[in-house]
DNA sequence: ACCTAGATGAGAACGATTCTAAACTACAAC
DNA sequence: GTTGTAGTTTAGAATCGTTCTCATCTAGGT
């Protein structure tokens, strides 16, 4: 048996109570394709949710963060962002518009804990790699 | 003729106009040891300048980073750190209490740009390596 | 059908940062 | 040294993303 890729599936088997709100933010997350913020749900749901508090948003994307259905990823200033890829993956920021772009390292990373730090036990990481978009880059001055 | 290393001809150097306030937050970088916030800079410098705004300090480490004297690190929630070392370096970041680390990388990442990213130019890059730090690993409940 | 732990919603509160506008000052030109 | 002015500082208001509070509501087990 194969883990479902619907929104209340995917609920039930992270263990969380299936609400309306959730399986809607969770299938936006699914549906979407990019790195949504907590205003592009909320805003997108306006229409079939015009009471759904932002709390609700922040709630939903912080639980389903917890049980790792979707992975949090925050970029210098400006809101962070909700991936629905949680395989282990980079991305590439452009520093004019902030998109973002996934991006997969050819090989894993090899982490030399310093000395000063000695002891420190590694979880996991992200590269963040800064420069200009494709997009941007045409738009330039020049 | 090397670069001098104090605050004034630093700042002189950099075509930035000398204040005594400059002076003491970028003299407060090069003697600090770490990642310092706007909060701890402003915190530290009020015996000396009780009068001065944290808008100073931020409006300063602006133009510090603009002239590459410093490198502003944004790890996550919380404030931004400024950093003296201005040397590519990446971070290995506590989850628990937020300390930082600095790291070098053994060899420079190979970043192959996505064919969606297709024309993006890569400016830099910066590594942030979650985990425990040791003082958080000790004080652990096991 | 009922109960209750957990979820939702409205708005207040918060922390980091930016903005505003008036007073001040570094420093270049005379 | 005096002056002029562009750049700097200051206090406080404003903004933005996020968290908190707490009263109301509901999903899902019994
Ligand atoms: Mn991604
Ligand atoms: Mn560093
Ligand atoms: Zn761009
Ligand atoms: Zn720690």
């Amino acid at each position: 048996m194969q883990a479902p890729k619907d929104a209340v599936h995917l609920l039930k088997n992270a263990g969380l109570r299936v609400t309306p709100q959730r399986e809607a933010i969770l299938q936006f997350l699914l549906d979407y394709n990019g790195h949504a913020t907590v205003d592009d749900i909320y805003t997108s749901l306006q229409d079939r949710f015009p009471s759904m508090s932002v709390s609700t948003v922040y709630n939903t994307v912080k639980q389903l963060s917890q049980v790792g259905l979707v992975k949090e990823i925050g970029v210098g200033d400006g809101a962070s962002r909700f991936d629905i890829n949680v395989e282990p993956h980079h991305h590439l920021v452009c520093t004019r518009c902030g998109a973002l772009f996934d991006f997969y390292l050819e090989e894993p990373l090899r982490v030399s804990v310093p000395r000063e730090a000695e002891g420190f036990e590694v979880e996991d990481y992200h590269v963040e790699v800064r420069g200009i978009c494709p997009r941007c880059k045409k738009q330039q001055v020049s």
